[in-house]
DNA sequence: TTAATTTTGTACTGATCGGTAAAATTGATG
DNA sequence: CATCAATTTTACCGATCAGTACAAAATTAA
């Protein structure tokens, strides 16, 4: 158990940023899946060998499982954050908006993560799979929460159904990532996010 | 170049029916992607040995490359289908409510193959991915004209840009192939397409 | 029967896969 | 300076990857 920034240890020190290269190998499984991601690949962007790969972040898996952590953690992730506009259109509005902006950004590979990274896979990888599904199912769960908090605060119809539109809109963002891997650009996806607004539900 | 049903040829005849065994490489592939699929699982699932294997469809790559061809020809495929439907509504409405029965349907892999195959890869595999890319891509422009002859027709307002809404009946439908993934039930994704439904712009 | 032709099963290729053993290197501690 | 602990580099492991050489088997044509 090593923290990220050097604790007073003894022994030789690492000679590498841990978060940083580990945002080096996010990129890469975000553009070439888990799958299509190979160690010596991993090694190369990253800048280390591979036995510091394996005491810094366990194996290749594991250092998926962490790359994903740092995604969803990263400044400019917007699913969660925009969890806390303060009614359900402005929560909608800010995370279409912010999955336009951010699944075409060319600074990064398109889409996201979640979906990319291991849609299909062999069985081998079935661990990775299903952390990724369950992922996008805690997503939409929480969706659907905030949904019918919004019902509580009286900004969203009771007769909307919550786990419908939690659906709906995950459906839409998971499209938008397909649609990014097409080539799509912010300003295709942001005329997809204004067609969901339109229609959403008004209080 | 060999027909599928046995030419009059000389020599060992063929053990095999060609398309019945292209059908369970498709189902293969289908399941665990292009990268997410060895050749021994291939082989061994088609009931051939390798060499059959590539004297009959070339390689590996123009093998997967048969199976799509097979996939969006094959009886129970919904989405070109429900292009001759009489009006944009009925087009849109066969074709999300095909979607939701096939893409959860038990009898086959989740989602659509379109999607699944080689949404990420590694460089290597980059034909593939493009060529998927491309099917969704000219799905997508089959289905803006679609939408313009329906305006012309007098069946969709013309108000309406026939590229946006097709690109969000791409979104949704793609997204649905993520949300069949993620375990999502037929019935889940009926009452998606309903939702998409509900909206869509009448004439 | 024999020759010609095509497919078959077996066995193999070099390359790459994920993962690791072992020794050299680095730095803090005494 | 010597000791100890951790990380580094180098080299390797068996397994599997996609693809193929080759000869036995099966069929038609002569």
């Amino acid at each position: 158990m090593t923290t990220k920034t050097q604790t007073v240890c003894r022994g030789r020190p690492c000679a590498f940023n841990k978060e940083e290269t580990l945002g080096k190998a996010l990129e890469l499984f975000w553009r070439n899946g888990y799958e299509g991601t190979s160690l010596s690949d991993l090694t190369k962007v990253m800048g280390i060998n591979k036995p510091s790969l394996y005491s810094a972040f366990g194996n290749k898996e594991q250092l998926f499982l962490q790359a994903i952590d740092l995604y969803e953690k990263r400044p400019d992730a917007f699913f969660y954050p925009a969890m806390e506009q303060k009614t359900a259109y402005l929560v909608v509005q800010s995370m279409l908006r912010g999955a336009a902006d951010r699944m075409a950004n060319a600074d990064h590979p398109q889409g996201c993560v979640t979906v990319h990274g291991a849609l299909s896979c062999s069985e081998a990888s079935a661990t990775v799979k299903d952390a990724l599904v369950k992922r996008r199912l805690d997503g939409q769960q929480a969706l659907q929460k905030r949904f019918e908090q919004a019902q509580q605060d009286g900004d969203l119809p009771q007769h909307v159904d919550a786990a419908i539109l939690s659906r709906y809109i995950g459906t839409v963002l998971q499209g938008m990532s397909v649609q990014a891997n097409n080539g799509a650009s912010t300003e295709d996806l942001y005329a997809v996010a204004d067609m969901v607004l339109q229609n959403f539900p008004k209080a």
